[in-house]
DNA sequence: CCCATACATAAGGCCATTTAATGGGTCGTG
DNA sequence: CACGACCCATTAAATGGCCTTATGTATGGG
């Protein structure tokens, strides 16, 4: 049995006509007028079947039975109170970011601190899965998502294109005697290349490259891994540079040619309604800011 | 600043259906539909700024934020729940009981305690006044008094036909050789010559009663205090017979002829709506049977 | 005695809330 | 694998609770 309730309309304008001990001054606090104010009171004392002010020529006064109710009332608004402000505030506590491995590794990991120590009351928990989060069915706040940037019930905001291009280690490339043009990169070994990038880079690069169809399919399932195993000289990948860039200046991979093609680039979504929840609002600005983006870069 | 409040209706749908653990069957239990808890559910959501729930498969589970809110929220039911439930019920703690002097002494106060033993969970207080109770004023819930049985706004219910008759010591009668006949009693002090009842009654009588309008107006102001009087043996007063049953049944007061006149009724008032109130109910059922009243005589 | 104040009441309108209907998604089952 | 059961979201439309405006009543102060 459902814990049986009296109507929180009139018992909200209750408890501020027996703190105000005004109708008047109650319906001036809650906004509204003199006449609800009356009307709610009755209301309630109709359901409780007894008197809860005493009409006096210029005030109302508590009836014991309205007196008694009072004090429970008011503890029992404040706890609603408190748990509305927790949840308001709380949603600020925890940042669930859920973002592709790749991205993770090699563009926010080495950067989140950052934002961690301009916002130090907001906890990040960072999840990486390749699949495209469904904020309905898993508590994230963000995600980090390649693809077209059309997704419906989600705000997006473009961060980088998602330029690619071969990289391999230096050592390897030293072992066939340099990369000299594009052909000779089929020489090596290729990491991924089944991978579609291979194709659109070798055709914007005029080279044919059927021979891509013949090899062996040793793809790690994501740019980090696959970088690593560039790096340590097992062949050669197409990558992100945006996201190698730590990699390509210290001079643990090479990027033989400037040429590089275009793949699906890299977004920020969260549900749309969302936009101006703190913890969102401060992550929205501190990674376009972090990428020089115009913060207004928003598509719906 | 006034405490701010969450969506009420929307609170309480949101803990049902936490408790629950489902929208649908919460709908149930508040006697709504499916759709409605859904509604109030996004609303709610949208105010704090995170969600509440994440949607599975099967079943609806509380977000971190949805969770924290729930045992206050709760707890602040309790009270809310509880408070009213005190307030119904609290209702019945106490019986104000407005009524005239004379029946208070003469006629209630002897037989209270029966209902008080019927009752001893109904606390009665009784307040005597010679004036009409105001419900709207005073914190009263049922008031007893003589008149026409006709206010406006008051549940009515007729318990006495107000008979009056002189009444005087037996000593006092013996002193001038018995009441023989009407006039007789016109030789003795009459204690409240002003009191119109005298004239109608001696109007019933047949006997002329201009000698009242001669004599000195020595009322006391209730029939009981005259009563008081009488019994003393200092003059001859009219008395509600009804309300005199035991001073004449032990001789302390002698009604001389069986001539009784009538004066206004004696009638049990309660503000309308309030019929149906444990404690009132209870009080209008007890004094209807212990005046033999038909309990249905009501008159709006 | 009149004005100012405070609550009660009546009539009417609006918007929040609800319902009904529909769709999408998942699970269990034959 | 198709089908039905179950559950939640969404839409549009209907309802009625709640509020406002306007007016009445009572009290107390000047």
């Amino acid at each position: 049995m459902p814990l049986q309730l009296p109507p929180l309309t009139a018992i909200r304008v209750f408890e501020a006509a027996a703190r105000q001990g005004s109708f008047t001054k109650a319906a001036a606090e809650l906004g509204m007028t003199q006449a609800a104010v009356s009307y709610q009171i009755k209301l309630l004392e109709e359901r409780v079947g007894a008197p809860l002010f005493l009409r006096k020529p210029r005030q109302v006064v508590l009836t014991e039975v309205g007196s008694r109710m009072v004090p429970m009332v008011t503890e029992a608004f404040g706890l609603l109170s408190e748990a509305y402000q927790v949840a308001r505030a709380g949603s600020g506590g925890t940042l669930g970011i859920s973002t592709v491995h790749t991205f993770a590794s090699n563009w926010l990991a080495p950067r989140i601190g950052s934002f961690q120590l301009r916002h130090p009351n907001i906890a990040v928990r960072l999840d990486t899965s390749s699949y495209l989060v469904d904020f309905s069915r898993e508590e994230m706040d963000i995600g980090i998502r390649s693809g077209s940037g059309k997704w419906p019930g989600l705000a997006t905001h473009f961060l980088l294109r998602s330029q690619f291009s071969p990289m391999l280690s230096p050592r390897l490339a030293e072992s066939i005697g340099g990369i000299k043009e594009p052909a000779d990169l089929l020489k090596l070994r290729i990491l991924n290349p089944a991978d579609i990038w291979w194709k659109d880079w070798f055709a914007k690069a005029n080279v044919p490259a059927d021979a891509l169809d013949r090899m062996p399919d040793t793809s790690l399932g994501s740019q980090a891994a696959e970088a690593n195993a560039a790096i340590a000289g097992q062949g050669v990948t197409v990558l992100t540079t945006a996201l190698f860039t730590a990699e390509l200046a210290e001079g643990r991979l090479i990027q033989p040619f400037e040429l590089t093609a275009h793949g699906g680039d890299y977004w920020l979504v969260y549900p749309e309604g969302r936009r101006n929840v703190p913890k969102i609002r401060a992550f929205r600005e501190w990674i376009m800011a972090e990428l020089n983006c115009p913060t207004d870069a928003t598509v719906d």
